[in-house]
DNA sequence: GCCAACGTTGGC
DNA sequence: GCCAACGTTGGC
């Protein structure tokens, strides 16, 4: 299995939303960076977890821990005139843009900031606190995994 | 709102 | 292929 962090932001889609989905389920769109489109279309397996971001909030940090449902699929508001999403230059036939569906699975039993990430021991080189790090969705080896749920008290 | 860091675009 | 200009992300 493996983890990932996943970004949102919480105006647009918080944890909180995401439970209250029917089935606890989204599709997760708008990704419209090559590196994180590969990882999504390619790398994302069903049953992988990861870490739910909230970015741009006050404050930011992870908010709940989610399951991959469905794999890579073609990211259809691309598509969709009109959409904030909307990339003309995704061809329906030969998608640029791919998604995934994400379910919730539990919530952290409070926000696990990013200050405070960033003073515990063992997650230094996590991605996510490497300066200058936008990717919005990135990698998590499997011992950041276990520190990160250990630090928040929630199981694995 | 500011700004650093990064990705993309496009002229050459 | 280089690189300046521009747009976006996201912490603060």
């Amino acid at each position: 299995m493996n983890y990932w962090l996943i970004k949102s932001e919480p105006e647009m889609c918080s944890y909180a939303d995401l439970e209250q989905s029917p089935k606890q389920t989204t599709y997760w769109d708008g990704v419209r960076n090559y590196q994180a489109r590969n990882t999504l279309r390619d790398l994302m397996k069903k049953g992988d977890r990861c870490f739910f971001y909230h970015s741009n909030a006050e404050p930011s940090g992870i908010a709940g821990i989610c399951e991959v449902v469905k794999e890579g699929y073609p990211d259809w508001t691309a598509f969709e005139k009109g959409h904030e999403h909307f990339d003309e230059k995704s061809d329906p036939d030969n998608p640029t843009w791919f998604m995934v569906d994400v379910k919730a699975v539990r919530p952290m039993p409070r926000l696990i900031t990013l200050a405070e990430l960033k003073s515990v021991k063992g997650l230094e080189k996590m991605v996510l606190l490497q300066k200058g790090s936008r990717l919005s969705v990135q990698p998590v080896t499997a011992k950041e995994w276990a520190i990160v749920c250990k630090h928040a008290g929630v199981a694995p």
